[in-house]
DNA sequence: TCAGTTATTTCGACTCCCGAAGTATACTGT
DNA sequence: ACAGTATACTTCGGGAGTCGAAATAACTGA
């Protein structure tokens, strides 16, 4: 059986994750570009030129999912595809001045939803939270999750042989 | 600017977020559940006989998705529609016996995950830790604004260059 | 050269989520 | 009693994400 504090506590880390949602939503609508979208431009600009099945190795998607993300970076001009001469089976991948530009226009939803008021908290109160959050870290086993930006990016090196 | 306490709070909430959008993949696919479904169906659970009104407002889902969820939910016959006889412009929605089941046997990764753990902890920090949470799904929900003005805001997670 | 492997795309199929329009029902003021 | 309005839900249409399976093209080793 559970606690009423423990059933407050779920609720409470769903509503945190539905507002992200919902917030990346309407930042898609403003900026063109969905969470998914972000991450993979995001890890093109990181990698330099890249290739899509380096991208779904790293970000966890399918092959087919990348393909279908880029498509659409692409229509909008965003990303470039090129064939790699050397291996003519890959495709190698660049970011465009727009898609730069796309980046840096398009905030983490998270951060632009909650630092505005989070800030205004008196100290000892932010560092409650901090604590908080950090101990739900860790009963959650997230703390071996690299939390860097957005991404867990990892260091999944595709080793060139 | 940002302080450390906020990077640190953004940080804890992106591990949170992760870890929960992970763990609920794995266990919503292997169990014919999705992460929404299965909230759904909780609702149901909790509530009793509920509305899809109701839930839609919980949740913060739109009418619409609602529907459509419980359109996959009823297919399963997990949860059953009748209409209400005070006012029949409500459905009333309970639960099947199936949909107990599948709510015990596909456990919110969460509470997987999490529950055990918090369980131990002290009541005095269990309650700060829901306060914590609430006060930060508050800060989340207070921002309402809309598309327009954040676009402004590029200079969010690096130094202003 | 031929078979096997690898990289990507195409195709088809779900799901999610939403807004707008539609339908049925209830309520309200006169 | 009866328009007019409000409420509850469904339907419709659409964009996006995600995946598996099959197709295509290219490299590699024997």
């Amino acid at each position: 059986m559970q606690s009423q504090l423990t059933n407050a506590v779920l609720r409470a880390i769903r509503r945190i994750l539905r507002a992200t949602d919902q917030r990346g939503r309407k930042l898609a609508a403003a900026t063109n570009l969905t969470p998914s979208q972000l991450l993979v431009l995001q890890e093109i600009e990181r990698r330099g030129e890249t290739t899509p099945g380096a991208i779904a190795h790293n970000l966890h998607f399918g092959q087919a999912t990348v393909t279908n993300i880029i498509d659409r970076l692409e229509a909008q001009n965003f990303v470039t595809r090129q064939r790699n001469e050397r291996d003519k089976r890959q495709i190698l991948l660049g970011i465009t001045a727009g898609g730069l530009t796309a980046i840096r226009m398009s905030p983490d939803p998270l951060q632009q939803q909650f630092s505005a008021g989070f800030e205004d908290l008196s100290t000892w109160e932010q560092a409650m939270i901090l604590a908080a959050l950090e101990r739900v870290c860790d009963l959650m086993g997230a703390t071996d999750i690299d939390a860097a930006p957005l991404l867990d990016s990892g260091t999944i090196d595709r080793s060139p042989a």
